[in-house]
DNA sequence: AATATAAAAATGAATGTTCATTCTTTTTTT
DNA sequence: AAAAAAAGAATGAACATTCATTTTTATATT
């Protein structure tokens, strides 16, 4: 266990309260100084760290992004199999989504909003790099049809989002065997 | 052309604002005076047509989505077989999506952030009870996978969200292929 | 048809609140 | 005892909503 820093502590605090709050109310429906409540610190403490409101949700957004991808490609080798590859990378994502819910759904109000400045965004999306070229890989062996990568993400990895976000909306609640569905279904719908 | 009165007129104005600052900046950060100002209304005037903004949002929401809804269904019969039914609905669903963006782009805002109250989130919902009804219809007949609308939703009507906001974004360009593609995509997720 | 009058619709300015950010002081760490 | 971190209160701007008037519309009367 690594032993985390005064500072570092408090940082996390204020990420976790404002991906809380966020998820909650959305983000500018949350003032800073609930934030600051919930993190257990002063409202011009969260100026120290970050430059302001914007620069703390473009940071918080950033790097739950790019915990998720280190997560989504964990268990993944270039030198699987692409059909592998993408099971066990479906998978992870898959895994994430239920396991860290709370991160999950906070990405998925930032897909959808403007809250997150253009640059943050875009740094976001390049994290899903390996994905992408797993797919080129999948398209020149001929095993994963030749459309184009907005599709297969469209078809085969968002829609856990989706299920994500009803699942939080108390509509809908995941049992295991969706999950084996929902990968069949994803396959199905991007293999040749 | 049905004449509208001068009311209507406004109302559609402010509703029609709505949307385009919401689109642009989210609920939050759009102030009623911005709204009033673009309809070229008073701010005052907006609480002729609407108890307060929150009633606003909702309001425009459950039109919209209704408009979508009987949009999607229009050249659906409930005597066509599954397959057709839900070709011909999907493709009213794609054509709503590509043709009216920004209303598009609004109901997909919409749906994952905290920004409608539940109960017309919920009111909302029950617009796509055809679709629903037709699943089930697939289901009895062994045409359509045994699994829970959320999945089918999911892998079937949702990616088409994905699609606009990314094409919204400007990362993507949707085509005329594009629409077979992710037509077939779709089918093949869900059909036995 | 023209005018007068009442009712309805719309307005712009005022109000009070909420909030992001900054400033000065205090506490903690080195 | 100096430097760094944190705090709470203060500031000023932005905003949703309301209020007192004005403008428009509809109706009635000549």
């Amino acid at each position: 266990m690594i032993k985390l820093s005064k500072s570092e502590i408090k940082r996390r605090a204020l990420v976790d309260a404002t991906i809380t709050l966020v998820n909650n109310s959305g983000f500018h429906a949350t003032p800073i100084s609930k934030i600051a409540k919930m993190a257990d610190v002063s409202p011009a403490t969260i100026y120290l760290y970050f430059e302001n409101k914007q620069d703390l949700v473009n940071k918080v957004f950033v790097e739950t992004k790019q915990a998720f991808t280190t997560y989504a490609f964990e268990s993944y080798s270039e030198n699987m199999s692409v059909e592998q590859g993408f099971e066990v990378i479906w998978k992870r994502i898959a895994d994430f989504k239920i396991k860290q819910v709370k991160n999950a759904m906070f990405l998925a109000q930032c897909d959808n909003t403007p809250m997150i400045d253009e640059d943050s965004r875009q740094e976001g999306v390049r994290y899903l790099q390996p994905l992408v070229d797993l797919w080129q890989r999948g398209k020149d062996e001929q095993i994963i049809k030749p459309i184009s990568d907005y599709l297969l993400y469209a078809y085969s990895i968002n829609p856990l989002s989706f299920l994500i976000v009803m699942q939080e909306q108390g509509t809908f609640k995941i049992k295991e065997n969706h999950i084996e569905e929902a990968y069949q279904a994803a396959w199905d719908s991007i293999k040749l």
